[in-house]
This record gives C-alpha cells, structure tokens and sequence, in this order.
DNA sequence: ACTATTGTGATTAAGTGAGTGAACGGCTTT
DNA sequence: AAAGCCGTTCACTCACTTAATCACAATAGT
C-alpha cells in the first residue's frame, strides 16, 4: 500500500531531479528488481518496452545504472546510497562551479541607484527569510522585538543570535503564541524577556477560511521590520514561507508594527483570553 | 572577456538546476546589478521586458530573489552564498526524500534468476566505477592486480583499500603507466610491488584519432576485472569516466585480461622503451 | 527454415517553453 | 482634467522536446 506511494514519490522525486518520465519509471522498476531485461522493466513500470533501452540508456550514463550486453540485455540498478551519492555530488559539483561562476561576475556599471529611506519587500523561502531575519538581528544596535508565531522556526541558531545580541546590549523582547511555547522558550534563554503576546489573532485567524500560519513577526530598532508565514497555495502537501520585509523608521508597515507590537506585547505580559490588541 | 564566460556558464548551471532559460538570465542579471526594475533587466539579460515578470515571480518563490512592490518594482537578488545554499538544500531535501522512498519499495516477487556464471557489465561515471573497484578490492581473497592509468584515479581511499588487502594477506600489485606516478604511488605504499607496466598502449594509443585514455584496470583474483577509461564524447568539455566490469574465470574478457596483465606486469619491472607486451 | 522475441529506428501526437503583441491601468505632464 | 507614456498582465503563436506507437531488422531457439 504505502509502497505505491513510495513508488510514485520516488518517480515524482527522480523527475524533480532532472530524469524524464521514462527515466524514472525504468529506474524504479528496476530499483524494485535489482535487474532484469527491457520486457520485465517494461512489464513493471509502464514504459513502452521499445522505450526503455533509450530510458537504460541515459540511466547508465548518469552512472545510475549497469547494463549487461547479452542476449537479451540486462540491466541492474546500483545500490540506492550509490544512486543517492552519484545524484547529491552531481549537483554539489554544479552549484560549486555555479558560485565560481556567479563570484566571477563583473557588475554592471550602471548608476546604481541610492536605495529609498523606505523600502518593503517580498520574499519567499525558508532559507532566505531566516537569513534576513539573521541579518536584521545581527545588525540591531538597540532593540530586537520578536514574536515566535510557530515552534519550527524557534531554532538553536536563532537562540544563539538573540542571545549574542543581548550580550552586546541591545534589549531583546520575545513573544511567542501560546503559553507552553513560552515556557520552552524562557528556558532556552534565561535572561532574555519571554512574554505571550495578547495578538490572539496571531496565531488564529479571525477571518473564515484562512489558514495562514504567522510564522515570525520581528522588529528591530523600531526602523526595520520582517513578518513572515506559512501558506499552502500548492496542493503539493509542503508548505511555504512566504514574508514581508520593511526597513525606515517612517515606513508606513513599520510604523505600525511598531506599535502593534508595543501594545501586543509590552502591555501584556499575562496572558488574558480576551483581545486586547488593537486600540 | 572572463566574465562573459562566466555569466553564460552562470546560466548554463542555473538551467541544469532546473531553472529556464528566462529565470536563469534574469537572475544572473540581477545578481550582476544588486537589484533593478524589469526594464533593467531586460537590457542586461536578453530576456523580453513582458517575460521579465514571470521569471522574478518564480525566482522569487524559489527564494532566489527579492521583490520591492512599487512602481515600477524592484527586484534583488540575493548574495550568492544564500542562492547557493537555497539550491543545495534543495536538493538534499530532494535526495534524501528520495532515499527513503527508494528503501521503502517493495521487491517484486517475480522469480530473481540467478547469475550467469560469467558476466560483463557495462557501466559509466565516475562514482560507480570508483565504487565498483572498492568492491572488487574489498572482496578479493588472493591476488589484486591494479593498472593506473591516470593519476586522477589514485586516491587515497584506493591507497587506504589497498593497504588493507595487502594486510590481510591478499598480494597486491600495482601498475602505473610511467615512472613519475609509479614512485609517487611507491611513496605511499611502500610495502606494495609498484611495477610501471610495459603496454605503453594503455597510456597512448596506437591508433591515430584515438583520444581514449585508459584511467583504470583491475583483476581481483584472477577472474574478476575492470577496465575504465575517459572520453570525451560529447562536447561539453567535461570527460567522462566509461567501464565494463566483468566477472567469471572463463569469461573470455577476464581471460585474456589475465594473460595481459602478467605479460605487462610481471615481466617488467624495468621499464624498456620498445613494446614487449603482446604475444 | 520458421517463429517468437529482442533491439533499433522512424514517425506522429502532445505538451512545454520561448518569443511577440495587444490591452489594461496607473502615473506624469502639460 | 485630458492626453499620453510607462509598467504590468494576459493571450496567443511558433518551435522544440518528450511521450507514445509502429514498422522493421536481427537474433535465438525450436
């Protein structure tokens, strides 16, 4: 049962990595039964069988697959870590030479025209949004408010930033969703403020039928801002971090943020069930 | 003149990555100039100004790329460190999902024929012929007979698999196709017969037009080979590593392969010039 | 020699991406 | 305020890649 999805995820998977469809059917098939001939691969995998030589083929040359040149061929799959390792090094190599590439980029000349004193802009990405978030905490000289809206993005590293910014003076307020969240957070960070925002809404959304997750909420020296959350718009199952990221003190998306987190957090250090968020 | 190279190996990469043609010109262009408006980059990148928005739209959700939404937008992109790391993690996400859906296949219970007693298999890349000699090596009970033809191939797992053998008491010996490689391999083992063979065809081949180079050939007691080399097929400038392996002390293969080596190896410690080898 | 099966190649259909142009809406300028 | 320009989106065509089928040559076994 579970094997069919197995099998279909891992063609699913083959083709995200770059091998057509009959490349992925053949090297499933052919996982499954160590080796055999075009018919039984063709038997087991839905590939025409006068397909699945050029399939075998291509296979082979990725290094995915060995081929036995008798009478009737005969094709084996290699061992899945060999396949896991051919496939992950194909790719460390390429976005190797990619960095060398893109490093050795010489920038374009153009007047690079002075940033605006308030910029917003969208991204998107797990990686890219910690990372920003990283950036802007570093980068605080005063004051760092972050509300945690959901546990995953609480990671070690950011402990370890937060923590690193207290050290060098800078007040460091954490809110978080729920109490038991909070808990766990105060642990980690002892000497850091550790509150349960009032923004009920924050974790719920008031409006029917959506079922966006606020992920982060984090302001910094009251002049930059970052919001970020967790949307399902594909129907892929995987959910994706999508964000907003305002810098200037009188950048309108910061100015209130500003206060929303002034009156969420500062003024509510005790959890109360009713909202007391927005005046 | 270098950066032109560059930024079309930039784009190269980025489309085997997976990105098209449009999103990969667009990032290199703006990864070039930091950030710029559609119009930007279209003049730097060759990509239809109305197409422009499309490819950010994608590169943005790959979390490649920044979006400021005024007007007109502007775009960023992100350091190269970030875009690199947003890739790869990607795609180990993307293998080791892979991995567990592999290991999750069920075998099918269609009869697994067993062997032939002798055997020849073609196989292709560097990972799984390396792989493959690791596993003669490791399973050899008697003799293992090595040819290197490439320095590239020597490395020091080879040499670390090598010492092994030769520990547990398997007699190892090693060829090498000229004296500067077979003192630097006798360096690092000293306690193995390193021969410099006498078929100076495996170095360079006789026939004109023949670019081949012979990177590897190995016996493992006697009825188990390998034999690899490089080629350039196609034109990518890339060489790739090509082999068959077979196995089966009356495969016709291993046999002459045996008589070859004992007439390179054995019979020739003190390298002539003139071709003593073939019979 | 005949037949069944394997392997190669040609051919067609379908889908995807590159490329182009039209239309809509907001902003600026006169 | 009107007109025009620019930015943006959308719809469409063309070309190319890939999926799918078929016809045929080669081989092995009976």
């Amino acid at each position: 049962m579970d094997d069919i999805s197995n099998q279909d995820q891992a063609i699913e998977l083959l083709q995200q990595l770059g091998l057509k469809e009959y490349e992925a059917k053949s090297f499933v098939a052919l996982a499954r039964r160590q080796h055999g001939t075009a018919k039984d691969i063709s038997e087991t995998s839905e590939v025409p069988r006068t397909r699945v030589y050029d399939a075998v083929r291509v296979l082979e040359w990725k290094g995915l697959v060995e081929t036995q040149h008798s009478n009737p061929q005969v094709f084996r799959a290699v061992s899945i870590d060999e396949a896991i390792n051919t496939l992950q090094s194909e790719y460390i190599d390429r976005t190797e030479s990619l960095r060398g590439a893109l490093s050795g980029l010489e920038p374009t000349d153009d007047e690079q025209t002075t940033e605006a004193t308030h910029e917003v802009w969208s991204l998107s990405g797990d990686q890219g949004i910690t990372s920003r978030a990283q950036q802007l905490i570093e980068g605080a000289t005063n004051e760092v408010m972050l509300v945690v809206g959901h546990r995953s993005i609480f990671t070690a590293q950011l402990a370890e930033q937060l923590h690193a910014a207290q050290e060098r003076g800078v007040d460091v307020i954490v809110g978080t969703v729920d109490k038991e969240l909070r808990a766990e957070i105060q642990d980690v960070l002892p000497d850091i403020e550790v509150f349960v925002s009032g923004l009920n809404w924050l974790d719920q959304s008031p409006l029917p039928g959506d079922d966006t997750q606020i992920s982060r909420l984090l302001l910094t020296d009251r002049e930059a801002i970052l919001v970020s959350s967790f949307t399902e718009t594909t129907g892929d199952g995987r959910e994706h971090e999508q964000g907003v990221f305002g810098r200037g003190f009188h950048n309108g998306l910061v100015a209130i943020t500003r206060r929303l987190m002034a009156t969420g957090l500062l003024f509510q250090d005790d959890p109360g069930e009713e909202d007391t968020a927005v005046s």
